[in-house]
DNA sequence: TTGACATCATTGCAAATGCAATGAAATACT
DNA sequence: AGTATTTCATTGCATTTGCAATGATGTCAA
């Protein structure tokens, strides 16, 4: 086991570093979810936050999606499209400014809405159950994160 | 202003949804993180999280690293292929199995090591600062979060 | 030993992704 | 008013991605 290597590398700890262990953990968790959505309503994630932000947000324009849930403007596009095209949303040009593209729930996408939210909330209430008190602390942290990262 | 909306939509808050914002704090820094990258040493984030992998880790094969950082085998692979044409490390058949593929550092490979490992402890600095008493807190939920998941 | 099954790395291929270009509409400037 | 610049949403296109083969090797049991 005579390693001729020069010099030894520096010390590194990957499973401690922040930037890998947050991508790991969303990674995962996204995929839970996909799966969920997939399954029981053939809905991709970016397609369940464009339905939320809808949902919640009066009726959106694509940019406004795309400022509020990161999403890059073509994934939103591209989401709406198909959602649009399930049903589940409705588009209509902004009077006041035509370039906007006005982003609406139709009933049959305020149903799907009713139905998907209360699954959400079990899964994140699954976490905090898995959390304890270090659910605060995460949010917390993440919140702090988010605010000093723009500046 | 009048709704002719039936049923009010449940309540939720996609601004405190864990699984959303961890995505895109993740994502956030992981663009971070790729942009340095592809700037200074021309790779990506998959091929950065095998150097280490190789680095930090004997000599583990594609599986190893499939596991460990959970990136899918396909992208192991690849990402491997790219690093060793650009000469960063090699690839040899485990004697003991020969299913086996046994990554390890060049010369070449292990300078590179030396030289990015810095900038990733910078950049983890950079967010303890920012967290202050907030970073371990994370870190500990992280941490119980990855353990509860797998059960 | 032989044959059925499991594990590993790679590759083919279709779908997803991100970026840049396009075109339409609004705003600013002169 | 007329022109340049900016802001939107969409789309083209090249790259990336993930999943399902593929083929090569190992393991297990009869």
């Amino acid at each position: 086991m005579t390693e001729m290597n020069g010099k030894p590398l520096p010390e590194f700890d990957l499973d401690g570093y922040l930037p890998y262990r947050l991508a790991v953990l969303a990674t995962d968790l996204s995929k839970d979810l996909a799966d969920q959505y997939r399954a029981r309503f053939d809905i991709s994630v970016a397609e369940w936050r464009v339905l939320v932000n809808v949902g919640y947000a009066g009726t959106p324009s694509v940019r406004d999606i795309e400022r509020r849930v990161s999403l890059e403007k073509s994934k939103v596009s591209r989401a709406a499209a198909r959602l649009e095209a399930a049903g589940y949303l409705a588009k209509c040009t902004d009077q006041a400014d035509r370039r906007l593209v006005k982003l609406s729930l139709t009933p049959k996408g305020r149903a799907l809405l009713t139905e998907i939210v209360p699954l959400a909330e079990a899964y994140q209430q699954q976490i905090r159950d898995m959390l304890g008190p270090h659910y605060q602390a995460l949010q917390d942290a993440l919140t702090t994160l988010m605010e000093k990262k723009n500046l």
